[in-house]
DNA sequence: TTGTACTGTAACAAATAAAATTACAGAATG
DNA sequence: CATTCTGTAATTTTATTTGTTACAGTACAA
């Protein structure tokens, strides 16, 4: 994944939260985390994408959450963010003579899927307003 | 952690338990996962810390299982690969004059680990043995 | 007792991926 | 119509991961 995107998209909408009814600019966004503003411009078109945020172009525009923070879980973050399984197995090509290198990757994906599916799971109990509460 | 070394050990494993009672060189470990023999005498040096394989020295020396597959959970296996935490945020130095930066790490944390083992749990579930009988 | 077939490691190189930067077009405001 | 934003592409830099080479040390077996 990288898995460094989900704690910025989570800081992102974080910081939205917080400041509802303003919109929050991608310089003053990158500037609590620490990054460069484009990162966060295109870490917030993936979010834009899976209706988490909106935007408004132009002189004084900028960024607030799509949908309230309560109706916003972890886990639907997190699989926005997500593009390849957490503990996939990248570009291997094991040995198909072997009857275990045959068959293997399939088995992987299977338990990953399943893995990755309880940590999802755990994430769903969560939901944005629940995380942005604990910074007052 | 990056995710392939989960992968390559269990893959491993796996092999050591179907040729239990031989002593299996990292060069036909590395055939059947089409990877570098000194990749596999890495991760394997990593495995033998925490008793999960041992070896044997010399000519016709090799690698086996530590102890016997049905004792080893995938949980087991997955802590010994483990390095950095599965979410964390890396080298992150949040802005401290923010409210939220200031403390943004701490939260990340917590929530990290607790998905984290929420996936490590499922993995208990499962044994070495249980993911060797597949490939018969 | 010496050649051979292994493991164990360190040091280095190459490939890949992530993050940051630069640049600029386009939109909305005032 | 100048200004201040977003949107996005292209590029560079940096970090991480993976692969390679090299060789010392160990055990066996002739």
């Amino acid at each position: 994944m990288s898995n460094g995107r989900f704690s910025i998209s989570l800081h992102i909408l974080t910081l939205l939260d917080q400041g509802k009814d303003e919109l929050l600019s991608s310089e003053y966004l990158a500037g609590s985390i620490n990054i460069n503003p484009v990162l966060v411009r295109k870490e917030i078109a993936n979010l834009k994408k899976h209706g988490l945020v909106e935007s408004k172009e132009g002189k004084a525009g900028g960024f607030t959450l799509g949908k309230p923070s309560r109706q916003i879980s972890l886990a639907e973050i997190y699989k926005a963010v997500q593009k390849a399984p957490l503990l996939g197995h990248q570009k291997n090509k094991p040995n198909p003579k072997c009857l275990v290198g045959k068959q293997i990757d399939q088995h992987l994906d299977a338990l990953f899927i399943d893995a990755e599916e309880a940590l999802v799971k755990r994430l769903g109990k969560t939901t944005l307003a629940d995380f942005a509460k604990k910074f007052y």
